[in-house]
RNA sequence: GGCGGCAUAGCCAAGUAGAAAGGCGGCGGUCUGCAAAACCGCUAUUCGCCGGUGCAAAUCCGGCUGCCGCCUCCA
């Protein structure tokens, strides 16, 4: 089996042919004039996870995803902040890429920027303007689309369904109302660029085309983003592209559905929206992750605490497995890889590969075996978890003051012995120790055997006590016996 | 008005012709000073409704209902 994909342009799921040695990926990103939201955090998660699995199948690939920094929002947003629109849009990226960093999201290689590449896209226009496909008109230029017979080809929609219900203004210098412009005339106190019409700044849609082509070349080989954009951001790209080199533009078509709050979809312009920044104080991008790829990448998503929770557990199932079993140390292959793959090929169907990680959890409980645990281990990473280390703590006062309000506490309550014991105790550990980062572990492993004393003398009072403390600051105790306890973090 | 998508358990979610994955939650149990965790077991005779094709339908076809979206800025 070889991977599927499907793809809006033909509307069913398509083998995966590359088209040369490297895959080109070209994302369409956001329009910089506000804040991300989860919406843009899944079309980025749905890049990534492409890339990874592309990767995986031994795929090269170059990504680009574009930034739209100059456009008619931004430009209000600079009159009403009294803001640099480069400002604005620097804000934006700077939280954008954050937030991905924070998801472990994979970087594409080249994040251009529209108002980076101006000749480009004014060269695109006049190429346009030559063949006849777009006209000047007071120094906006506009595109013909009667003149392009593939029009809405991917939104599967007719011009003629579009006219009837064009809610479209009349404006007097289009020849044709479905027309959209490639390039808009300055007005003044706008930024603009000169061009052979004049002073102007680009319309939406003509970057998208301009950047790809120049970065990847004319054709190339998946185009994704949002399906908010299929209409008419995709649709007017294939137009320009197609009708500039006569050659085929982006040969899959990857459509995320969106992200919904209340039911309703996550917007920008509306104000409905959940900013990334917001979520992620709440909410580990392990979690986000483990929320977003839980339902399939095409199927719409709602945004609501009570399913960030659910993924909270759902990761930390996986998470604890992790933490509380040994894993074979080299795997020559990872178990299940036949049914693991036959997921991922399918459209890249994530909800049924993390089913497989779950399988494989419940024999390793039945079985404990070290290659289960070094598998699921695998396919968590593959599908871009952090898998961190397990149980080392960077060194934190937090511990160090728990062990401190525990001593004095021994001394408040008299306790002679394990006050003296501690003291060799410690020293013990404190030598022994090759790595300074070992010293909250050790300090940890103190205080549960402190612990496991006192509830051996019944005196739970002061068990629960160093229980509670440590909990309190995201440290879990599991009991295993009396004199058998371990920790871990509480996953978030 | 035109076009498109979706509807599977309490919640979330795979599955698109041949015995209903998985997660969360809930219930019962093991363990236990208590708690937590962990583990074990149970939790959809049935896939929005009606009709059709077929040996066989959640899956294909037709109709209906409901929700969402696009046609205007949007990931």
């Amino acid at each position: 089996m070889a991977l599927k994909l499907y793809n809006t342009l033909s509307g069913r799921l398509e083998k995966f042919v590359p088209l040369g040695d490297t895959v080109r990926i070209y994302t369409c990103g956001l329009t910089v004039q506000s804040e991300p939201h989860v919406g843009h955090i899944r079309a980025a998660l749905v890049r990534d996870i492409l890339m990874r699995w592309l990767n995986h199948l031994d795929y090269k690939v170059v990504a680009l995803e574009n930034f739209t920094d100059v456009d008619d929002k931004i430009i209000e947003k600079q009159k009403e902040f009294q803001k640099d629109w480069r400002l604005i849009a620097q804000e934006h990226i700077d939280t954008y890429l954050w937030s991905c960093d924070k998801l472990n999201i994979k970087r594409a290689n080249f994040y251009p920027r529209a108002s980076q590449h101006m000749e480009e896209i004014i060269s695109l226009v006049q190429r346009l303007v030559e063949k006849g496909y777009a006209y000047e008109k007071n120094g906006d230029v506009y595109f013909r689309v009667r003149k392009f017979p593939d029009y809405g080809k991917l939104s599967k929609k007719s011009i003629d369904d579009l006219m009837a219900g064009a809610r479209i203004a009349p404006t007097e210098l289009k020849e044709d109302p479905l027309d959209f412009a490639l390039w808009k005339a300055a007005k003044p106190d706008e930024p603009f660029w000169l061009s052979p019409w004049g002073k102007g700044r680009p319309g939406w849609h003509i970057e998208c085309s301009a950047m790809s082509m120049h970065h990847l070349g004319d054709t190339f080989d998946i185009h994704t983003g949002g399906e908010d954009l299929v209409f008419p951001h995709h649709e007017n790209e294939i137009a320009q592209s197609m009708a500039a080199t006569g050659k085929h533009f982006a040969k899959y078509w990857l459509h995320n559905g969106w992200v919904t709050l209340t039911g309703e979809k996550m917007s920008k312009s509306t104000g409905h929206y959940s900013p990334v920044v917001e979520v992620l104080g709440r909410y580990s991008g392990n979690v986000i992750r483990m929320y977003m790829l839980k339902t399939h990448y095409r199927k719409q998503l709602e945004y609501a605490e009570a399913r960030l929770d659910e993924a909270r557990a759902a990761y930390a199932t996986i998470k604890t497995y992790l933490d509380k079993h040994e894993e074979m140390p080299e795997l020559a292959e990872p178990l299940m890889l036949s049914e693991f793959t036959e997921a991922m090929d399918d459209d890249l169907n994530t909800s049924r590969a993390l089913g497989i990680i779950y399988e494989l959890i419940k024999k390793g409980h039945e079985t404990d075996n070290p290659e289960i645990t070094a598998s699921v281990k695998y396919y968590f990473s593959l599908l871009g978890f952090v898998v961190e280390e397990k149980a080392v703590l960077e060194p934190y006062a937090e511990v160090i003051t728990i062990m401190r309000d525990v001593e004095e506490k021994l001394h408040k309550e008299k306790e002679k012995d394990i006050l003296n014991d501690i003291k060799i105790d410690f020293y013990e550990r404190v030598t022994k120790m090759k790595d300074v980062r070992e010293l909250s572990n050790r300090i940890i492993g103190l205080l549960l055997d402190i612990r496991n004393r006192f509830r051996k003398e019944k005196k739970y009072d002061f068990a629960d006590y160093i229980r509670q403390r440590l909990m309190d600051n995201g440290i879990v105790i599991d009991d295993e016996s009396i004199d058998k306890s371990t920790f871990r973090l509480e996953a978030k």
